[in-house]
DNA sequence: GCAGCTCTCGCAGTAGAATA
DNA sequence: TATTCTACTGCGAGAGCTGC
């Protein structure tokens, strides 16, 4: 029994005339599309070993590389740690807190290696589809070398140069301890990953520590961007317009419009937006780092920035660095932030029991906003069960009830619930 | 000792976002 | 389209307290 006819068995349904006259439709229709395609598909391009004359041409400052596997090309480019990528100089990025990249990765093991052993890593796909059927034509990587950046770019001629490709990636990832990319945990590496593994050639990047910047950037610099993107935050975040960018949807129509016209203008920018891919997730570790360290937390970075951050390192388990970063961060000039510093702050030292530090910091936020519902019941809480104020806990309370914008059915019915517990304790006396 | 209540914590589930 | 991660929400278990 097929899993159609198991469905079938479990609906109900029987097949019909009409559902198998629909079938045979679908498949006429089908195979109509499937002829169509194959009739617009070009012969299959073979090349002979050694035709490179016109990729070369194509991507200036291309080598070919072979190997017992076979042939592919590599870019190879040196950044100075003199030029600018944004605002910033690339010899800024060129060291690193590796406590700080530890705490992004949420992997205390990076904590122990060094940013010049770290491998940057971004490729470019046939599509977004992953699975088995999505190749990287290109694999964009990078490493310092002092305060220089290494960039190294692998090129597919045609997909027959893949398990050489690969075979040139296993080369430059041995000796690296970990790897940086942004999203590369759901998207680069599992595909590298499936085609390592397809080509029977292991998989060498499944071991090794990796650095995906896009979770800790979107929760240290999403509460200011529009959306968490690379692009946007070269832009927003590390200063850098690109001029003539390739948008990432356009990357593998212009590869598949390659290999059949080889037109070499259809691929240079996408070589040029690979290779700025790559050192912008250098640029971007390297902000974020900064983000963290406690010591610029306080100095003049974006009090949202700092405010995620001592999120982040309370997390993670920083409690002292949390603490010292929020305590900078209540006597902020932005309102808002002021207000969630005191807030997390007040948390944390409920949590640890230190109850009358907490109130005090609830009695500031009452008094910057009297209609703040969560500070209200907060000390209304310490005011019942520590203090045993409940003539001022009942207040709190009823200040809560006439709080403004009203609060919902659900909140006013918690509210009254504790009012009436109590005015039955007063009433006790 | 038991019942009832409140609060905290951890877990699980869900939605949303990013990648070419 | 698959995968990974985050933020958020809801639920239940357990601790602690109080009154009978």
């Amino acid at each position: 029994m097929n899993l159609r006819d198991r469905l079938r068995s479990l609906t109900g349904e029987k097949e019909t005339g009409a559902t198998a006259s629909r079938q045979k439709e679908g498949l006429a229709e089908l195979r109509k599309r499937i002829e169509a395609i194959m009739e617009r598909r070009p012969a299959r391009r073979t090349f002979a070993p050694g035709r490179t004359g016109r990729v070369r041409g194509a991507i200036e400052g291309g080598e070919e590389v072979a190997n017992a596997h076979g042939r592919c090309i590599v870019l190879s480019r040196r950044i100075e740690g003199s030029s600018l990528h944004g605002r910033r100089a690339v010899r800024e990025f060129a060291s690193m807190d590796m406590k700080a990249a530890a705490l992004l990765a949420n992997r205390a093991d990076l904590g122990s290696l060094s940013w010049q052993d770290g491998l940057f890593l971004d490729t470019e796909t046939t599509g977004l589809a992953g699975g088995t059927g999505t190749v990287a034509f290109l694999v964009g990587l990078g490493w310092f070398e002092g305060e220089a950046f290494e960039s190294r770019q692998i090129f597919l001629r045609d997909f027959g140069d893949e398990r050489a490709a690969l075979a040139v990636l296993k080369e430059y990832a041995h000796g690296r301890s970990f790897l940086v990319s942004f999203n590369g945990k759901a998207f680069d590496v599992g595909l590298l990953s499936a085609r390592f593994i397809m080509n029977r050639l292991g998989d060498p990047l499944a071991t090794l520590p990796h650095l995906d910047l896009l979770h800790p950037a979107r929760r240290l610099l999403g509460h200011r961007l529009e959306n968490s993107r690379l692009t946007t935050m070269e832009e927003r975040v590390l200063g850098l317009m690109r001029d003539h960018d390739v948008p990432g949807s356009e990357i593998p129509q212009r590869y598949f419009d390659w290999l059949r016209c080889g037109d070499p203008l259809l691929l240079r920018d996408v070589f040029l937006h690979n290779r700025l891919d790559v050192i912008s997730l250098a640029a971007l570790a390297s902000h974020l780092s900064g983000i963290l360290r406690p010591e610029t937390a306080c100095g003049p970075s974006e009090p949202g920035d700092r405010l995620a951050a001592a999120r982040l390192l309370h997390l993670r388990g920083d409690r002292d660095s949390a603490v010292v970063a929020l305590g900078s961060l209540v006597r902020s000039d932005c309102a808002s932030v002021r207000g969630e510093a005191r807030r997390h702050l007040a948390l944390i030292l409920k949590k640890e029991g230190r109850w009358e530090e907490a109130a005090g910091l609830w009695e500031d936020m009452i008094a910057s906003d009297p209609d703040d519902r969560f500070a209200l019941e907060e000390l209304a809480k310490i005011c019942e069960h520590r203090r045993r104020d409940w003539q001022r806990a009942a207040d709190l309370t009823e200040q809560a009830l006439r709080s403004s914008p009203p609060p919902s059915p659900g909140e006013r019915d918690a509210l009254q619930h504790r009012l009436a517990r109590l005015s039955r304790l007063l009433q006790r006396g």
